[in-house]
DNA sequence: TCCAGTAAGTTGTACAATGCAACTAACTAG
DNA sequence: CTAGTTAGTTGCATTGTACAACTTACTGGA
């Protein structure tokens, strides 16, 4: 396949571009970025981190709300997951406890400036306050973002498939542990699951399920905004995701 | 984070590649290509399509096993599952009954004429004869291609990626189907699943968790070769895949 | 001091999907 | 007609979660 000519001139793209043609593959090749869907939980809410496009240039949905994101640099990143790790510290100014790829998108119509391809990373932290945040950076909660659909580019089908990819995880992994700040309780840990899955789970067999896995280690008692102090944990030094046997079910 | 410039010229990138810069957004963009991974089933093996590197010009590899694929046509695919699809039917002549994304892979070395990335898919096909298969393709038992780990670029990291994706589906969902033409049968079927799986199932489990999922329908019995007939089913129009909810064991 | 309130954590039984082993049914080959 | 083979069924055991009731440890107010 590679090194074959072009088979024509059809498709929407405008003239323009063609005239911008890598020469050591014989194709034009699309615009590349990636784009992060950084998730944190706050008493009763599930946040996605969103920026506000710029107002200037030629810049494309200008002041509309976004994903952090951007072009791949390939002289400053060693590899995609690099360049996600980059630019979610430049916008929160922590480290993921957790991050995976939910995967990529490419068309001809998603970015105005031509066929385009973005590479898409779901982020875990544990919330860092609003004023930590990067410039034209902001918390906004899932559940608003999806009723108002105005984001720029292709974003609200990107974060779709994050949250529903973080959900479907939520239902048999241990991922809301890393949404969280250790030491932490089970109670807290089971609120996280709760705020993520909207709905209230059965405290017996959400605390025999954890503990069960035995992926988790004690690290003291803790007082927590409870009247009886609560066991605190954290997870375990090397630990893994852990996978369920089965989901939890609930109430709704 | 789009339209800023280029922070410097470190990197290990060739000099020449540096003029080859995308005037539209300020960036160099990699090169940007598909791959696939296409699986078939016969008899007691699993078996991925492989190609054959070519042997002209400036390409790398040459001669090499490789996952086919190669760059993107901005001109010629609507997006990267169009273009997935177009270069499935170039090499089999059949359409895929189920393909999925994988993931994305891109970095400044994997490919020695620069920063380039890969959107991977796997493609589920009923097996077809060799004799069918485009020029210099082969089908090549997976547990083969695992030990003689010689393939180009680096896909053999993308074909284990996809292997253990299959790999973890197969033990809850009902992807062997999309393996089998229909009309099949259901020990067909399990025999699919202890062939990706390499250990055995219980039949009655088997049996009472594929039927009550209720996403086949029967077509009537079957003579196979074996000595008392079977029935045959076919996958419900319409169907999606089915998520099990739970594993099933089996002895190895 | 005592008692009501609240959240943490435990216990016991029920249930649903799978594990396992033994069984019956339908055919082929000789 | 019988032995052999594969299709398909049945009954009980096991496992992980569901549900409800319980005990424990603390707080705050009378």
């Amino acid at each position: 396949m590679a090194g074959k000519k072009k088979k024509g001139v059809g498709g929407s793209a405008p003239a323009k571009k063609k005239s911008i043609k890598n020469a050591l593959s014989g194709f034009q090749h699309p615009l590349t970025s990636v784009d992060l869907t950084i998730f944190a939980v706050s008493d009763d809410n599930l946040y996605v981190l969103l920026v506000e496009r710029p107002d200037s240039d030629g810049e494309p949905f200008p002041n509309q709300p976004a994903l952090p994101g951007g072009f791949v640099d390939v002289d400053q990143d060693e590899n995609l997951i690099a360049c996600a790790s980059r630019k979610l510290l430049e916008k929160t100014g922590v480290e993921a406890q957790y991050l995976e790829q939910v995967g990529s998108w490419g068309d001809a119509n998603r970015d105005p400036r031509g066929w385009s391809t973005t590479h898409v990373y779901f982020a875990l932290i544990a919330y860092v306050h609003s004023s930590e945040l990067a410039n034209r950076s902001k918390w906004v909660a899932v559940e608003q973002v999806v009723k108002n659909d105005r984001m720029a580019f292709d974003h609200s089908r990107l974060l779709s498939a994050a949250i529903d990819r973080l959900r479907s995880k939520v239902e048999y992994t241990s991922l809301p542990a890393y949404l969280l700040q250790a030491p932490f309780t089970l109670p807290q840990l089971q609120h996280v699951y709760e705020v993520i899955l909207d709905r209230s789970l059965d405290k017996s067999s959400f605390r025999t399920r954890t503990l069960s896995a035995n992926y988790l280690e004690e690290t003291g008692l803790m007082k927590v905004e409870a009247p009886r102090p609560a066991m605190g944990y954290r997870i375990k030094p090397d630990q893994s995701l852990v996978f369920f046997p089965r989901p939890l079910k609930g109430d709704s």
